[in-house]
DNA sequence: TTTTTTGTTCAAAAAAAATTGAACTTAACT
DNA sequence: AGTTAAGTTCAATTTTTTTTGAACAAAAAA
């Protein structure tokens, strides 16, 4: 047990709320509630909080703030700080609209979109195996459709983390 | 029993790639993998479709079909389409990309963001009840980070539409 | 009007995803 | 060395979401 034992900073109403905003922030954006409540109360937080903390307030298992706390820092929305100089680590949220994106980005986004791309190559090689020509240039004007679209995603994306850095 | 039966036409394994690609782009987007199933057999149909080609093609529930096309007419991506003189609707894929687009930012982004702006004003309320200036200040900066997000993704919506539509 | 075809609805079942918690690893402290 | 605290992993459980299918409604055909 620690000597001089810390206070518990209690949860206020108002970390309630953030903690709740990021929860449904999380959910749309395809990630597990308790994701989105570990990243709210970080950002609720003036000072880093250890993972006993987050499994304390946010009454969550050891398991789950584990794995949690490994996605967000994946995605770059957390990251640990140097704090006391007990052996416990601790976490803090990152604030940087860019960097929150950039990761989400990264994680979530590409590898869905690189394996989009070999699905693709993969629809083009069908392609061949059709002799009937009136279907075969059916075929090859959807093909041509999807690879429109491929096109507009992979302009969009940097355009898009390049206006969210300013 | 229509007198001169139709022939089904049968599924190709172009098709079938067709219907596992946008399966797997329903569930990135969060949606249901019947959806894009739906969608996937839709988009790779010369002809329209009727419901229960959808049913026997795919093999899934007329409950899963008629669930399905609802919520592809409401984002904008099949369309009812005249053909026969058949009692049956038939349908066809919607394949532009600002339409897709357009369709699922107004039915799966915009409400979510509505209800966060709903949030973030209730934020702001729980701000007056905290009277330690420190504490005060440290929430406020927050509360306007969040804004600043906020105002971000108001520009990048309409943007991205503009972007899509060439 | 009665039957048949087409499509919707929604409670129940099935499937998928998130969460838990106990066993385990790692490393600091005595 | 042994003990304790911190953190990870993953099989089992719980929760959520999707899918089914039977009951129902609407409307064209007989």
């Amino acid at each position: 047990m620690h000597p001089d034992g810390h206070t518990q900073p209690e949860t206020l109403p108002i970390d309630q709320r953030l903690i709740s905003f990021f929860r449904d922030g999380a959910k749309i954006a395809g990630l597990p509630a308790s994701v989105g409540e570990i990243y709210g109360l970080l950002f609720a937080s003036p000072k880093p909080l250890t993972m006993a903390d987050l499994v304390e307030r946010l009454g969550i298992s050891k398991g789950s703030a584990s794995q949690g706390l490994k996605m967000l820092r994946t995605l770059g929305a957390v990251r640990d700080v140097e704090y006391d100089n007990e052996r416990k680590a601790y976490f803090e949220a990152d604030v940087e609209l860019k960097k929150l994106v950039g990761g989400f980005i990264r994680e979530q986004v590409r590898p869905h979109i690189t394996s989009g791309t070999q699905k693709l190559s993969e629809l083009e090689d069908q392609l061949e195996t059709i002799g009937e020509p009136e279907l075969h240039s059916f075929y090859e004007n959807r093909i041509k459709i999807i690879k429109r679209w491929s096109g507009k995603a992979n302009l969009v994306l940097p355009l898009l983390q390049k206006f969210l850095g300013e």
